[in-house]
DNA sequence: GTCTATACGCGGATAGAC
DNA sequence: GTCTATCCGCGTATAGAC
């Protein structure tokens, strides 16, 4: 054969990797199959042969995504350091996370893709987000009178929404306040004093 | 003159009834010129003549949005009802504004194509929804350590964003916990006993 | 201002050679 | 599996008649 088993999953990784960013930044109907393809040097005929339909590629990458923020979660579960809640609102409430769409979390990026992406791609969505959510839950610890898994699913919401609305803005005084406003309250309603 | 001042602004109000409704449900790059014409009993050529590209639509359509979420908060502060927060968060939080996306809020439907949309749309985006929260931080009282003005920016991250993960999953039960723990989450930050 | 008709490019997808 | 070439439909936008 005229490619090994080893180039044909390196150009699927490099689509794969070429996608996860155009689609994050211009979303899936923002971006062309061409473009990914040309992006992972490779032909859209080339790409066909990996990925059926546009649409299944984009399901992909919403897979290897939310993999992706699972795996980092059990990250933090396994190094068990007592400041990651910290360290992970004030990465992810960054002016760096806020500007780097192509590698920054997925949720704020193509959950309303998703949405608006049918069935299929909903499933995945909930299915992968609901394990990445287990892993945080079982390192959240109780506050508030809030349990664990809802301050896990507040905080997610606060942290996604603060970016999406954050990157919609032009200047740097209104993103400064508001990625430093939902810090505040992040860290205000996870404070282990609030019990 | 075979078209009355009077008829023109009702196609053009058309139009942009259509196209709010459509622009939240699919995106900017989801739906088309054509479609938003027929909806509004029209043809492509005569919304030309009130809106000089798709892009200039979009943005209409952007600050018509956010100028109604400001009225709407302006609303609440003329009518001084005590509880108007707890209703807000309720009723923002709810199933059906989950499912509502075509009459829903602007914030999470159309905040990830505003960002991606360019210079114009941001700045439009920036400056309307500055004149929105003005509206609310009024009314917001201080608790938690937190200034009025930084709860207003951190709550409606929160409830856009508790929106934007609800919408993406599939099954009610997920959506529900979603929604549930954002307003429990949301309702505790802005318990007047937490300060 | 609106309609009909259409130009024109882009994007998704396929066919066939290598 | 990949590339070249291409089909084809859709969507933006325009031209000209009324």
């Amino acid at each position: 054969m005229r490619y090994t088993p080893e180039q044909q999953q390196e150009n699927r990784q490099a689509i794969l990797t070429a996608a996860r960013k155009l689609f994050k930044e211009k979303g899936f109907g923002g971006v062309g199959i061409d473009a990914i393809a040309a992006a992972a040097g490779l032909t859209s005929g080339a790409l066909y042969s990996h990925f059926s339909s546009k649409q299944a590629l984009f399901e992909a990458i919403l897979e290897a995504e939310l993999r992706d923020i699972a795996r980092r979660w059990l990250d933090k579960r396994a190094e068990g350091k007592p400041d990651w809640l910290d360290q992970w609102i004030t990465g992810y409430l960054s002016r760096s996370h806020q500007q780097n769409v192509a590698t920054g979390c997925v949720l704020p990026s193509l959950s309303v893709d998703a949405a608006r992406s049918g069935e299929t791609a909903q499933r995945i969505y909930e299915e992968l987000l609901l394990e990445a959510i287990d892993a945080l839950e079982t390192i959240m610890p109780d506050s508030h009178g809030l349990t664990s898994r809802e301050r896990v699913w507040g905080t997610l919401a606060l942290l996604a929404g603060g970016i999406m609305l954050a990157r919609a803005t032009r200047s740097k005084e209104v993103a400064v306040q508001i990625l430093q406003a939902c810090r505040k309250m992040a860290s205000s309603v996870n404070d282990a004093k609030g019990t």
